[in-house]
DNA sequence: CCTCCAACTTGACAGTGTCAAGATAAGATC
DNA sequence: GATCTTATCTTGACACTGTCAAGTTGGAGG
C-alpha cells in the first residue's frame, strides 16, 4: 500500500490521490452508499483523521471521488469515439455506448456521481471534469440540431435516453425467466431514436 | 405527533406507518442520504430502538419507505391519467408528466427509490407497488408496440427517456444565465419521441 | 387476580464524521 | 550544527449512528 520510502513523509498530492483511489475501491466493494472517511484512511495507511486535513470533510472527499468518476466517464466515451466511424450517427452511437460502458464497468461510481447527494460545486476538478463530460455529449449531438430549434432539445433528448437506459439497466430487478420480459439492447432504442434524428449535413 | 389516546399503547400498524411518515418527512428535510433510524424514532415519539422491532434493520425501514415512494409514484401517474384525453398519445404524455410531477414534488424520495441502494426485494408491499408503477407505464406504451417487435423496446425507450429527463432535471447544475443553455420542457422531447412512435390503431 | 406476550425501553457496543491539540519531519535561517 | 517554521500528519475526545441483548410494561385471555 505504501511505496518503498516508508520513512519519508509523502507529499500532499500523494496522499490525496491515494485516498481517492481508496474511495473508488471502497465504492466498488461496498456499493454506492459504502463510502467512509475512516476506512479510506485505513486503506491508504494513515490515521483516521488524516483525510480531514486534505479534504475538509466528507463532502470534500466525495467531491474529489466524483471528479475522478467524471474523468473515467470521459475516458469511456472518448475510447468508444476513437474506434468509431466518421458519420455523425456512428459518433453519437459511440458516445452512447461509452456512456453505457461506464455504467456497467463502474456501477457504484456511476450511481454515486448521479446519486443526487451534494458535492462541492466550487471544486475546480469536479467542475472541469463534469463539464467536459457534458461537452463531449453535446459535440456528438451538434450535427443533429435542426436549424431554428434550440440545440438543447436534441442534447437533452439523447442525454436523457442514454442516462435513463443506463440507470434503469442497473436498478431494475433481474429477470425472472418465467416472465416474458427481456431487456432490449441499447441499439434497439437507438434505432427508434434514429427516426427522430436527421443529421443536417447528410444526404 | 401522538393522537388523543397517549396512554394507550399503539398497535403494530400505527407505529409502522408513523415511522414511515417520519422517514418520508426526514428525506424531504435532509435529502436522499439523510435517513436515520434514531431520528425517525424520535420524530414518531418512541425510543431509539423501537424501529428495530418492527423493521429488522435500516434496510427494512428503507424498503418500507421506498414502497411508500412507489405508491406515491403510482398516484402521481394515475392522477394525470385521469385528466387526460382518450388517445394513446395523450395517455402516454400524461404518464410521462405524472412521472415528472413525482420527481419534482418528491425529489429526495425519487432519488431515494432509484439510488441503487439495496432494498429487501422479498418485501410484499415494495414488490407490489413497484411492479404496479411499471405496469402503469407499460399499459400506456402498449398501443405503440409495432407488430413483430418486442414490446420491451418501446417500454424501455419511453421509460428511459422520461426517467433520464427527470433525474437529469434534478441533478443538473442550475443555470448560469450567462451561458446560453436552457433546459427544454419535456413536451419538446415528447414531440421528437413522437416521430419514433406510431400508434398501431390510429389512422 | 394471574399469566402471558407483544410492544416497547434501556443500556451497551462498535462504528461513523469532526474538531482541537499535540507530535514530527523537512526545509529555511542563523 | 543548532534553532525555528511550517506542512503533514496522529491522538484523543465528542456526539452521532445502527444493532443487539436484556429488562419493562400494559393490555388481553383465562
Amino acid at each position: 500500500m505504501v511505496d518503498e520510502q516508508t520513512t519519508r513523509r509523502r507529499t500532499d498530492r500523494d496522499l490525496k490521490t491515494a485516498l481517492i483511489d481508496a474511495g473508488v475501491e471502497l465504492l466498488r466493494i461496498r456499493g454506492a452508499d459504502g463510502l467512509s472517511l475512516r476506512e479510506c484512511a485505513t486503506m491508504a495507511g494513515v490515521s483516521h483523521a488524516a483525510p480531514g486535513y486534505h479534504f475538509k470533510n466528507i463532502m470534500g472527499l466525495s467531491t474529489a471521488i466524483a471528479a475522478r468518476g467524471f474523468q473515467l466517464f470521459c475516458e469511456a466515451m472518448t475510447r468508444r469515439l476513437d474506434g468509431a466511424g466518421p458519420s455523425p450517427r456512428d459518433r453519437l452511437s459511440a458516445i452512447c455506448h461509452g456512456y453505457i460502458d461506464y455504467a456497467s464497468d463502474h456501477p457504484a461510481l456511476f450511481l454515486f456521481i448521479f446519486s443526487g447527494q451534494k458535492f462541492n460545486e466550487d471544486d475546480e476538478f469536479f467542475c472541469s471534469h463534469s463539464e467536459r463530460a457534458y461537452a463531449i455529449l453535446r459535440e456528438a449531438c451538434a450535427p443533429f440540431v435542426a436549424s431554428g430549434t434550440p440545440k438543447e432539445d436534441i442534447e437533452v433528448l439523447v442525454w436523457s435516453l442514454v442516462h435513463g437506459y443506463s440507470q434503469l439497466s442497473m436498478t431494475r430487478k433481474k429477470e425472472n425467466p418465467k416472465l416474458d420480459r427481456s431487456w432490449p439492447d441499447f441499439d434497439q432504442l437507438f434505432k427508434h431514436l434514429g427516426k427522430a434524428l436527421t443529421p443536417n449535413d447528410e444526404t
